[in-house]
DNA sequence: AAACCCT
DNA sequence: AGGGTTTATCAGCGG
DNA sequence: CCGCTG
C-alpha cells in the first residue's frame, strides 16, 4: 500500500525542458499543511518578477527534502556529469580546497521548478553576477532582532536609511521573511567585496552610535542579547542572502517581501507576507525592487574619508 | 549482492 | 565456468 | 530529495 498523500508525481515542460516533479503532495510546512507541489506553484507564479533579480548569480542550495521540521543541508556542488543538460552551471574556484565548485544558475522556471522539487524552500544566490564574480550589484545590511521587539528593528531600519540619504545614497528595504530586515544598497558593481564590507561596518557603526541600546553590531552571540544585530559580513566573496521573494523554511510560509520605505512602519508584519498572497500583491504593487540595478550609488566620497582607518 | 543471460 | 549485464517495491551515504 | 555504490 502507497501513502497517496505523499507520491503524487509529475512533470511539467517550462522553457522547452521537461521538468520531473516528484512528491507534490507531500507536507512541506505541517501547521498550515502546505505541500511541495504548493512551493512549486507559488515559485511559478512570482517567476516573471523574480528571475530578472536571480540572473547568472550562483546560488547555494538549502535542501529540505522533508520539510521545514526535516533535517536540512546545504549543497553548492552541482554533480555535472549527472542533472539534466539543460541545467546551466559556472565553475568557480575555491581557493580553499583548491578544486573548482560547480554552481547553479537560474535564469529561467524551469530551472526555479527543478530546484524547489529538490527540496529548495530558499532561495539563495550571491551578491555578485558570473559577468562580474568579485564586484557585487549591491550591498547587504541584515538587521535581526534577538530577543527584543521588532519595532526596534524597524527604528534601526529607519535609522539607517536617514545615515545613507544624508549621504544622498539610495536603499532598498525588504522583509527576511524570518524575523528581521534586510537593506540592499545597489552599487552597480563598482567595488570589490572588501569595500563593500568596509562601507557597510561604517554605516554599521553609525547607526549604533546613534542607537547604542538597541543595536549590536559585534560576532559575539552574547553582546548580542536583546539587542537588533546589523550583520554587514554578508557582503563577502560566496556568501548569500535570501533572494527577494524567496520562500522561508517557516511557519507561515513566509516570503522575503520587497517593500516601499513608508511601509516600514509599526504596522508591519512579517507574517503579512506569505506564498498564500505574494501573487496578489505583485498583481497590485509590481515589482518594487525592479529599478535597483538602474542605481548606481557612488561610494566614492564616503570611502576617501573612511580611508585614515 | 544476486540474479540473469550468453557463449 | 567465466564473463558481461541487469535488477532490487534494496540499503546506505553524500550532496 | 536524488543519484551513486555495493
Amino acid at each position: 500500500m502507497q501513502q497517496e498523500t505523499q507520491t503524487r508525481n509529475g512533470a511539467v515542460k517550462l522553457n522547452g525542458h521537461q521538468v520531473q516533479l516528484t512528491n507534490q503532495s507531500k507536507i512541506y510546512w505541517p501547521e498550515e499543511k502546505i505541500t511541495k507541489g504548493e512551493l512549486v506553484d507559488y515559485y511559478l507564479s512570482v517567476a516573471d518578477i523574480m528571475l530578472p533579480h536571480l540572473k547568472n548569480r550562483p546560488m547555494s542550495l538549502h535542501r529540505f527534502p522533508n520539510g521545514i521540521k526535516g533535517v536540512s543541508f546545504y549543497q553548492k556542488d552541482l554533480d555535472v556529469k549527472n542533472i539534466p543538460d539543460w541545467l546551466k552551471t559556472v565553475a568557480i574556484h575555491a581557493s580553499s580546497t583548491g578544486k573548482d565548485v560547480d554552481y547553479l544558475l537560474c535564469n529561467n522556471e524551469a530551472t526555479l521548478a527543478y530546484m524547489a522539487n529538490l527540496g529548495c524552500i530558499e532561495v539563495n544566490p550571491w551578491l555578485s553576477r558570473t559577468t562580474n564574480l568579485d564586484n557585487p550589484d549591491y550591498i547587504v545590511l541584515d538587521l535581526d532582532p534577538e530577543d527584543i521587539s521588532f519595532k526596534h528593528v524597524i527604528d534601526t531600519a529607519l535609522c539607517i536609511r536617514d545615515i545613507l540619504e544624508e549621504m544622498d545614497i539610495g536603499s532598498y528595504v525588504k522583509t527576511s521573511g524570518s524575523t528581521g530586515l534586510h537593506i540592499y544598497i545597489p552599487v552597480a558593481c563598482k567595488y570589490e567585496y572588501e569595500v563593500c564590507r568596509f562601507f557597510a561596518q561604517h554605516v554599521a557603526t553609525e547607526a549604533h552610535e546613534r542607537m547604542p541600546d538597541v543595536t549590536s553590531i559585534t560576532r559575539a552571540k552574547a553582546q548580542r542579547k536583546h539587542k537588533v544585530y546589523i550583520d554587514y559580513l554578508q557582503n563577502s566573496f560566496g556568501q548569500t542572502v535570501a533572494a527577494p521573494y524567496s520562500a522561508r523554511p517557516k511557519p507561515g510560509a513566509t516570503v522575503s517581501a520587497p517593500l516601499l520605505w513608508k511601509e516600514v512602519t509599526g504596522k508591519l508584519k512579517i507574517s503579512d507576507y506569505h506564498i498564500g498572497n505574494m501573487h496578489k500583491r505583485l498583481d497590485k504593487v509590481g515589482d518594487l525592487w525592479k529599478e535597483i540595478h538602474k542605481q548606481r550609488n557612488d561610494l566614492k566620497a564616503i570611502i576617501k574619508n573612511m580611508d585614515q582607518n
